[in-house]
RNA sequence: GGCCCGUUGGAGAAACGGUUAACUCUCAUGCCUUUCACGCAUGCAUUCACGGGUUCGAAUCCCGUACGGGUCACCA
């Protein structure tokens, strides 16, 4: 069996939306799952929509989620140049041959002409379908006009006989087409670039794509590139078109809307593997129960025919969850790298962020959180002081002072506040020899230190990390509340 | 409008003619617990868009209807 290729063939037109990414990881498993070859091809033939910057942003993504290519414009291969604008002369050389094979002809007509039919058709209440007096036109003819300079565009050449068409879609099965609702697409333009309906069929054939995996915006212009690989006398590739990606019931994920790109998400604090992970659930169902993968254990579950065909909607609950597995994972040095750049702008006060990244880690899920759950470090908030009273706690004004001046005793004693250890084990004797629950000790202590009502973290490890003398200072100001306090 | 595709709980979904329609997220409740979270446990579709048909038997097959999406560019 011939070796299975297939390509992932963006536009550099901007960042990178979360069904592009879709579409490059299963074209990537496709390939890989039977150590197949994956490459990149950039599509850049729309010269108006190219972004500077945007090739960048494709070759960093795909690096930073591991979906490495074999072949492409910064790795090369034996089958370039992989970036279309570079290989303009190869197109013009098929359009030739696909004209003298008669797939395709020239045209003359300009958007005047073609919106002169369309307004006819308006007027006329007739369905517009574009029919190009150009067909006339002799080869010797058309020649002659370009040689005067005329401008001019290659249109596909759709053959009439037999009325439908029909080609295999690994995903949705046999697809049936009327031959005569085709259009016959413009190939090359006038700027003398390809479009996509042409570059790509001569592009996939050359570079020996076998498998080709696309949205299913392509299902029903597929015939169309069939009939050039038929005019050409080219096998055609297996055809894997994926169910889109949806943003609600009815629109799509898309950037025109504004939607979250993969680095929009990057930037939230989402990891890449978590939203890989994630999308790769987007359209396709493992066969087992299991949910977390790496991209490996991706490649070895993944198959065509598990792949969905109705529409999937983007949940961003569920990747929340999904990253927080990945963060819960993690070791804690490993957590505490992430969180870095996080504290750099949250936590100014000089602190042990080993200690705080500990009791982060079980309750962040996306990296994002973490300056709203670390506010309190830096400065007290203002807070009411009936925050002192838990009704499951059994606490009041009086239990609340006992605690708090006996924190403060503890507070006192420690010599050592460089350790937590020493610390944590006076603090938790407190309850048993106060004579109190747990809860009625340990909540006034780290409402005080805090000044929030949750928090990561408690009684135990906030005092440490806050240092000696912040931790007693925020106790008296929390005693000086209490004993103003007049109970109603 | 023509053509193509789709439709299982709020979301992702399993099931490939045969028990009480898996599982995950969400939500609710309970347990654990110094708060929150984590973790653990329980609960949430008398029913698979709707209507017919085939069959001893249908979410699964067939037909129709409705709804949603795609496509009909010198964009990909």
């Amino acid at each position: 069996m011939k070796k299975i290729r297939t390509r992932f063939a963006p536009s550099p037109t901007g960042y990178m939306h979360i069904g592009n990414l879709r579409t490059a990881l299963y074209e990537y498993l496709v390939a890989k799952g039977s150590g197949g070859d994956f490459v990149l091809r950039i599509e850049d033939t729309d010269q108006s929509r190219l972004v500077e910057g945007a090739i960048d942003i494709i070759y960093d993504t795909l690096n930073s989620v591991g979906l490495n290519y074999d072949e492409g414009p910064d790795k090369g291969g034996k089958f370039g140049p992989y970036v279309q604008s570079e290989r303009l002369s190869i197109y013009k050389d098929y359009a030739e041959k696909l004209i003298d094979l008669s797939g395709a002809h020239y045209c003359f007509c300009s958007e005047d002409d073609i919106q002169a039919q369309r307004d006819e058709a308006e007027r006329a209440g007739t369905p517009f379908k574009f029919r190009d007096p150009c067909h006339g036109i002799t080869l010797a003819e058309a020649r002659a006009c370009i040689q005067s300079g005329q401008s001019f565009v290659v249109r596909q050449t759709i053959q009439l006989e037999g009325d439908k068409t029909t080609y295999h879609d690994e995903v949705y099965g046999d697809i049936e087409v009327d031959r005569d609702i085709l259009d016959e697409s413009i190939l090359m333009k006038s700027d003398g670039y390809p479009t996509y309906n042409f570059c790509n069929v001569v592009d996939d054939h050359l570079m020996e794509i076998t498998h080709v995996v696309r949205g299913n915006e392509y299902l029903s212009s597929t015939p169309k590139y069939n009939m050039i690989y038929d005019s050409f006398g080219w096998d055609r590739p297996s055809y894997i078109h994926l169910p889109p990606v949806m943003k609600d019931e009815q629109h799509k994920l898309s950037k025109r809307n504004g939607d979250a790109s993969f680095q929009d998400l990057v930037a939230k604090g989402y990891l890449g593997a978590a939203i890989l992970n994630y999308i790769a659930l987007l359209g396709w169902s493992p066969e087992t129960e299991q949910e977390i993968y790496t991209l490996e254990e991706l490649t070895k579950a993944f198959h065509i025919s598990r792949i969905s065909k109705s529409p999937a909607i983007f949940d961003i609950e569920k990747l929340k969850w999904m990253n927080g597995m990945y963060l819960r994972a993690m070791t804690v040095a490993e957590f505490n790298t992430l969180c870095l750049p996080y504290y750099m702008s949250s936590i100014q006060r000089q602190c042990d962020l080993m200690e705080v990244s500990k009791i982060l880690q079980p309750r962040v899920n996306i990296l994002g959180e973490i300056p709203e759950m670390v506010d309190f470090i830096d400065v007290l908030p203002e807070y009411d002081v009936t925050m002192f009273f838990h009704k499951k706690m059994k606490t009041d004004k009086d239990i609340c002072l006992r605690a708090l001046h006996a924190s403060l005793d503890v507070y006192e004693a420690i010599s050592d506040w460089t350790s937590v250890h020493e610390l944590q084990e006076r603090l938790s004797k407190l309850p048993e020899f106060m004579q109190l629950k747990n809860g009625q000790v340990y909540w006034p202590i780290r409402t005080a230190v805090t000044g929030k009502q949750f928090t990561p973290g408690g009684a135990l490890e906030i005092p440490y990390i806050l240092g000696k003398e912040e931790t007693i200072h925020r106790t008296n100001v929390a005693i000086s509340k209490l004993e103003a306090y007049q109970p109603i």
